[in-house]
DNA sequence: AGCACGATGCTCT
DNA sequence: GAGCATCGTGCTT
């Protein structure tokens, strides 16, 4: 089976509604350049977290100091911290002015596993903080366009996954978020293992 | 194999 | 000063 080359995702690819990027994001390639190593993942979970009135997002408190990037440019990327200890990797996507983005939960190890593995120490990569310590982006990558190849950290096309593999359901992790948003069915998940060939 | 809980520090009230 | 878009450990089943 033919597969083209890998090539970034263009900023217009994310200035779409946050749904679609969210599950069209499901089997890209996330790239990390780290100390002139390529570590590669393809996506396997994403959600979506759209608007001023999502109770779930950070966008309900307004336009801060933290949630800035959220209201920039689609195609960038919104990294925040939380419980002490972890990083969080979004693509913000939609209008400038709008606040809305996709968080990605976990990534499937394709290049440089032996180095993530060991930033890992042996552990998965499934999980938001995860993937974040397997890829060592912090507060540094917020803000940087993530359309860009050959930079620090980008999203290339990866391998197409059908939607018989994909898992839809609610947000996990919102604790008190009050309905309808604690169930609007926003995350998507690779039921099985990707093929990874090309 | 599943659940409960403590760690840990930054952001917003 | 409270509350996290979580993780890993340790204990129970």
């Amino acid at each position: 089976m033919a597969r083209s080359q890998p090539s970034p995702l263009p900023a217009a690819f994310f200035n779409r509604p946050t749904l679609t990027v969210a599950r069209q994001l499901i089997g890209a390639r996330l790239v990390r350049i780290l100390d002139g190593v390529r570590l590669v993942g393809l996506i396997t979970e994403t959600e979506a977290y759209f608007g001023f009135d999502d109770l779930a997002s950070h966008a309900k408190a307004g336009r801060t100091i933290r949630t800035d990037p959220m209201f920039g440019p689609a195609g960038h990327a919104y990294v925040y911290f939380t419980y002490g200890s972890h990083w969080m990797l979004n693509a913000v996507t939609e209008a400038e002015g709008f606040p809305a983005a996709v968080l990605v939960r976990a990534i499937q190890p394709v290049e440089g596993i032996a180095v993530m593995m060991e930033r890992r120490l042996g552990r998965d990569t499934l999980g938001p903080g995860k993937l974040t310590q397997a890829l060592g982006i912090t507060k540094s990558e917020n803000y940087l366009p993530l359309t860009e190849a050959n930079s620090r950290l980008w999203i290339e096309t990866g391998v197409l996954v059908p939607d018989k593999s994909v898992t839809i359901g609610p947000r996990v992790g919102l604790n008190k978020t009050p309905e309808p948003w604690f169930s609007k069915p926003w995350r998507f998940l690779v039921k099985d293992q990707l093929n990874t060939e090309r």
